[in-house]
DNA sequence: CTATTTGTACAGTTTTTACAGAACAAACTA
DNA sequence: TAGTTTGTTCTGTAAAAACTGTACAAATAG
């Protein structure tokens, strides 16, 4: 048996799992921008408001569905650092828990996907532009290809300054730098 | 005919080609993280480097792909702010090209779409909240019930608590204070 | 060492999504 | 107004992704 909410009465026990699955299913919706789809997203959820670690069991049971789809959809959160592996004395099954500091999870998300999305176009555009620099500078006469050269070049350097730019602002997400100019808890402002 | 790249020799346009392919192979597959499929990806780097704005016609035949496809994909850059429609007097049909400044793109992304996110998670968190502080209210003597909402009311209320910081640094980007912290060119750190 | 147990790789199936072609409605043209 | 042109909706199909059950390798227990 899952179900953890013992000791209370049924109908109460429907209102709390009510008020639980309203959020869990928001949540789950809006994880696709984390790329995951939904099934792993209800996944999180369901952990979410469990109190211990869960086994994979304990997961497809509650989920109704096979353990290989737990296993695929755990693996997914633990590489985007949601959920955590846990380490329980006296168990051969692996348990996880969600990660409850959800600042860290949003940075973490940023620092995994996106930076390995801003270095791979860097190299892209670096390696292009060498190209055509080497190009540009082999046919300094030839007016058409130049003015073909520029427009590229321009636009290349323009992107390279642009994911430069992210670059940063993922470091400052890594470093908790952000929070000096968005804090944790919320300072109102001061009026006259 | 799509090329535009006339008047220079073949193989100097091929290795102009062969720069954007690679740029353009690359952007593509990471616009996943925009929530953009392969092919519209592929689309949008297509139009990153056409210096002029493009038909649904023009794309379609350079994508070897469907004019129906080009006008959904079109459509998701459009929503996206990635692309935008222009108005070309003396022709009937519409026009489109990027969006060059991609800070604002990036900005663009978070106010559309993590602002919504975080509108609907925070519905649903508030309206289960109260649901569950209500039903703590009616039954204050029993101790079971009471710590089963305390855990719940307390998770609800960090995530809240998340979800406003959340809907602040969507305002800095929206607001452009984010430049404050993370300024578009680069100040270098001072040494001593 | 042998028996189980556990997690995952693999292969097949189902479901979902992307895509194309036909049909249509709106807008422009003559 | 009638005749085109253009973009999108709708429907069917092809491709991709999610999901399951089996098989297997690694780890643990006896």
């Amino acid at each position: 048996m899952i179900n953890e909410l013992t000791g209370i009465s049924a109908a109460h026990e429907q209102s709390i799992q009510k008020a639980r699955k309203r959020i869990i299913e928001s949540i789950g919706k809006n994880m696709d921008l984390y790329g995951i789809t939904l099934s792993t997203g209800l996944l999180y959820g369901l952990m979410f408001f469990q109190n211990k670690p869960m086994t994979l069991d304990e997961m497809g049971e509650a989920m109704e569905m096979s353990k290989t789809s737990m296993s695929t959809g755990i693996r997914t959160l633990v590489d985007l650092n949601m959920v955590n592996k846990v380490w329980e004395k006296g168990s051969r099954k692996d348990q996880y828990e969600v990660e409850r500091d959800w600042h860290q999870t949003f940075a973490d998300f940023f620092v995994i996907k996106w930076r390995k999305a801003v270095e791979l176009n860097l190299l892209a555009l670096r390696k292009s532009l060498s190209e055509l620099n080497e190009l540009s500078a082999k046919h300094p006469e030839e007016e058409v290809l130049q003015d073909y050269l520029r427009s590229d070049i321009e636009k290349i350097n323009q992107a390279i300054a642009y994911y430069l730019w992210l670059d940063r602002l993922i470091d400052t997400m890594e470093s908790g730098d952000i929070y000096q100019l968005v804090p944790k808890e919320h300072v109102p402002d001061k009026h006259m």
